[in-house]
DNA sequence: TCCCGGGTGTAACAGTGTTACAGAAGGCTG
DNA sequence: CAGCCTTCTGTAACACTGTTACACCCGGGA
């Protein structure tokens, strides 16, 4: 019923390919290729093997993904915060949050295609809370002030997510602005710059979360 | 070389389908089941007509596609702002082009795919920059301030569109957080409640608007 | 020796996007 | 009228996808 370990004390043949060797194939794939691009037989061949070894070892591409998606939700168990001041500690885990989660860009979304995004963000979600707390802000208001802060940290990274997908922007930016008849030329051009995502996102949640955890 | 339009004055035939309604048909089938729930066939079928009916008319899948976005891109190009301070102004705006996107959920997706965002939010963009030029904002810093708007916005649209379709959260939020045992109940007993993502849009991006308008 | 079960392979199913090719049907020119 | 040309449709195939029914091999236990 539970999952075979082939690693325990008794092979009897010493099997052509693991289940461990199937996920690392896997996660190999997708990182290269997207998860568009893992096929079952793609898989086979990169292990020598038939399909239908793959499937006996992880029963289906389906499980297969499940699998990595866990792998990976296990992975952020806990985050850090760092700094003294609560918006700096907030701030830290926003930094954090997104450096863990752009490490693992094609899983974030079969993770929400399985419904585990909730399981997934309970421990960013439980160390926000302690950070919030800890500012001072308390139920209702602290509440909607954590699920601003992850809204805003997810979307951000879906944002780039897909930005980075798109290899060329047909109309670019930067065209567009170039190209464009304004009053402020330095905003135009500012804008006709490519977007610097690491310090734009620095920036807005920091503006976002010195409002949020301000009186109002 | 161009588009030909099937509406002029020379039908020989009266065609058995047009480009439009074969444009038609797939907006109806991508409504129903979701881009991946698209397939030629399945529009051929629909349509009562063979495959290759449908390759005449639109080319490509992916072709259709392209077609289906660029309709949508069109569709919003103007973007009305209300309100008297800038804070407003911008606020509604946000509130405009989250209502306008959720109008098409599985279409987002596709615009980013094939590098139209720039071009899709440079009638947005253009209606931010005018209102935080208003509010006295200038170059460098007026740019940022545009574009950790519409990140927070389209990056809480994205995260929305996903939630949306992931049908159930199997350890759902709520069986989480009210497992969970913590020294804030209200805090605990409102991050088992359901999002409203109305009011947390609203919340959330008028912090940030307060927060980016403000001098700092 | 026989059998059982872990692990693998062959070959097939239905479904996908796409296309080479054969037509049909009307308008145009000879 | 014949012939051709463009527009549009259909048949049938290609390669690819996930998945599975089935046969097979081979080592260990009885």
């Amino acid at each position: 019923m539970g999952t075979v370990t082939q690693e325990s004390a008794k092979p009897p043949r010493a099997p052509a390919v693991t289940r461990r060797a199937v996920l690392d194939a896997a996660t190999r794939l997708i990182e290269q290729q997207g998860v568009a691009g893992l096929s079952m037989r793609k898989l086979a061949a990169e292990l020598g093997v038939a399909v239908t070894s793959i499937y006996w070892h992880v029963g289906n591409r389906e499980a297969l993904l499940d699998e990595l998606v866990q792998e990976m939700v296990h992975g952020l168990d806990t985050l850090p915060a760092s700094g003294t001041t609560p918006t700096a500690r907030v701030l830290s885990l926003a930094l954090e949050l997104r450096r863990v989660l752009r490490a693992h860009p094609h899983l974030i979304g079969l993770v929400n295609e399985r419904g585990l995004t909730p399981a997934m963000f309970l421990p960013s979600q439980r160390a926000l809370v302690a950070e919030i707390s800890a500012a001072g802000l308390r139920g209702t208001r602290a509440a909607e002030t954590v699920r601003a802060l992850q809204y805003h940290v997810i979307g951000f990274i879906l944002v780039e997510r897909h930005t980075d997908r798109s290899p060329e922007q047909h109309p670019s930016a930067e065209e567009l602005w170039l190209a464009e008849p304004s009053a402020d030329g330095d905003l135009a051009e500012a804008l006709a710059t490519p977007v610097d995502a690491d310090r734009l996102f620095a920036r807005s949640t920091e503006a976002l979360v010195r409002s949020l955890l301000a009186d109002q």
